[in-house]
DNA sequence: AATGAATGAGAGTTCATTCAT
DNA sequence: TATGAATGAACTCTCATTCAT
């Protein structure tokens, strides 16, 4: 029930000259992922994983600890890089306006290229939330949240952002509108990213009317 | 196999006069929209509602024909008086500004009223749709789609809305914007659900800026 | 819903070079037809099998995809092979006697050999034939009864048998005596095979007087 | 498991003067056994019986103390009466041809007018013998047994049956031959239950050649 | 007599996981 | 590394039976 603790399979990166030898473990994450988004978590078997890979079940336990494990790593994979993009940007001490605009972009461009990931981390975060081995999400959760609110604060105090609504509320309007577009962005489709983005910071800034 | 048949206990309703009786279903019903919402459909168990209703599992095979038949009760109770409000909105045919307004506040009240039952509609549809007993699912959410987009486009044309945006882009920005809420909102907590909606049709509206 | 599709386990055969290896899926098989025979198909459950084999339920699904997978493969083995051998005798072209004979007592060797099988066609096949995927129990049985009646009245034309009585009555009279035989003769017991077929030759040829 | 003790509503007769009360008890009886016999005991539910009877299963248990109560009802209803008629005409001491000929067209005439219980008999039995409160099933057989083996033997000493084969054997090639006609015989169908018996006593007599 | 709610045991089946080879 | 057999717990669902009304 708990999550295993992970073993050194887990965390351990490619093993030095082991040539294409990682390959499969590469292979199961992506086939995974893509599988935990489309069917969820709990409805995806080590055994569609494994069909989908070409190899047994069982095998899956030669590059995985659990089938936790590779939850694990799949959100780690994608939560960490993501907070460090928006603390980068957050660093770089741009005007509110821009900084914005950048977590926006940054978004979109992390739903196209991870659109899986993503589409895990919103389906399956509730759930995971009441796990301990999962905490790490919550807080890294939490760390941007806060700096979205840190953004959007120091924009309505610049006058670049309206002042008269709540700074949450309009967080989360904002995250809500633009990581959902997972549910139906698709990579290879008509709309490019950036006109995807241009198009909901229009909306965002100007509104409908 | 698709949602079964339900037998005739399913179909028939409050036995006349009996007072509390029948209660037991609706019961059921209120424990498993809450389990569904909370824990997803996949991951809660018989036995979970008939522990949390204080019978044994078998016991709800009385009231319901399978698990599948309660998640179809909730989704069509849940569904289909939604989209008759949708309707109705439309049919008054106020203006479209007008028109979208009570959109949107329906749904914030829809999410206050039946925050569990949204959020089952929320998660479990993705699966829902490659199931043919749940096509009405598929088919209710198309032609609440069809209306909203119909008062966007009206819209644009009478020049209540910004006319240099796709409606399409436009529409699943909203959508995702307010029916997300449900996963933060909670019904007993700080925030009204009016407020809530105000806020969101002011930033609809006026945008961030 | 029918027969499931066997899963590659099911269908590959013995492993090359392997020795006992497969012995397993056999051995369940054997222990399954023993007691589908003894105690009927529908009183016999997976753990009865199990246990009888010295395994757990739930490891019988790697080797049959479900219990009607291990009646299906019980009662293909045991009616396809004896529809070719009555075909066989049929088209060896003997006189009519000497082939009705010949299928008497393919239908003893049949009952000495597979006493199990027999059985549970016999008691089975009634439900079957209401299920899809049991139809061909249904059309094979239908081909050897039509054997049979070419047989039977081709011994009335060619006077070798007498013409004074209706074919499918004669068929069904033979039939039932022979293959009930099932249920009282013990292959290990003291009648041989060889000596009830010719008693009942005799009974059937010349009758009690 | 084991047979529940019957109640006195088990064996109780009609009570005098309760007009149409027992009604209910004759039909459900008359469903049971029809379905005992098209579906199996074992396949047939409780629900079955009530829903073809127009009541609900647990009201069944007003009228038989248990599942195993009705089929034991069926069993007496069929076996011991059948015992009577065959014993009643040994005792008659006609010839033993005549004799044979009367318990055969008895025979036919049972599974005229009871087809369902004479099935219920034939496919149950197996399972039965197992279980003590079932014991006297195989008392009453072994009783009838021995009338047909007295009637054959004394044929055999008169001279009017052939004298070269195993008593045991044909009586075992009759029973089986004229008892499973039940599978095929319809009773409102094209074939008399008369003519049948003819046909097969012609057959048993005088041979198929 | 009948209802309808409930029981509790057990059915077939699934699945993450282990391990000898 | 991969296989394939096995585990054991849990799952959805069924059903004979009980009992208050």
């Amino acid at each position: 029930m708990g999550v295993a603790k992970p073993r050194e399979t887990v965390a351990k990166g490619e093993p030095a000259g082991s040539g294409a030898k990682g390959g499969r473990r590469e292979q199961l994450l992506e086939v995974a992922v893509e599988l935990f988004a489309t069917k969820g978590y709990a409805e995806t078997t080590m055994r569609d994983i494994a069909d989908a890979t070409g190899i047994l079940a069982g095998s899956i336990y030669h590059h995985f600890a659990s089938k936790e494990a590779m939850l694990d790593e799949i959100l780690r994979g994608f939560l960490i890089p993501l907070h460090e993009r928006f603390a980068a940007v957050e660093r770089e001490g741009g005007g509110p306006r821009e900084t914005l605009s950048e977590l926006i972009r940054i978004s979109f461009s992390c739903i196209h290229d991870s659109p899986h990931a993503v589409a895990v981390y919103q389906n399956e975060t509730d759930n995971l939330l009441r796990q301990e081995a999962f905490a790490y999400v919550g807080e890294h959760s939490a760390r941007i949240e806060q700096i979205w609110l840190r953004v959007l604060r120091a924009g309505q105090e610049s006058g670049a952002i309206r002042p008269d609504f709540d700074a949450k509320v309009a967080y989360l309007f904002i995250r809500d509108a633009i990581w959902s577009a997972v549910r139906w962005y698709r990579p290879g489709g008509q709309l490019r990213p950036e006109t995807v983005a241009d198009q909901y910071l229009d909306l965002l800034y100007g509104g409908l009317v």
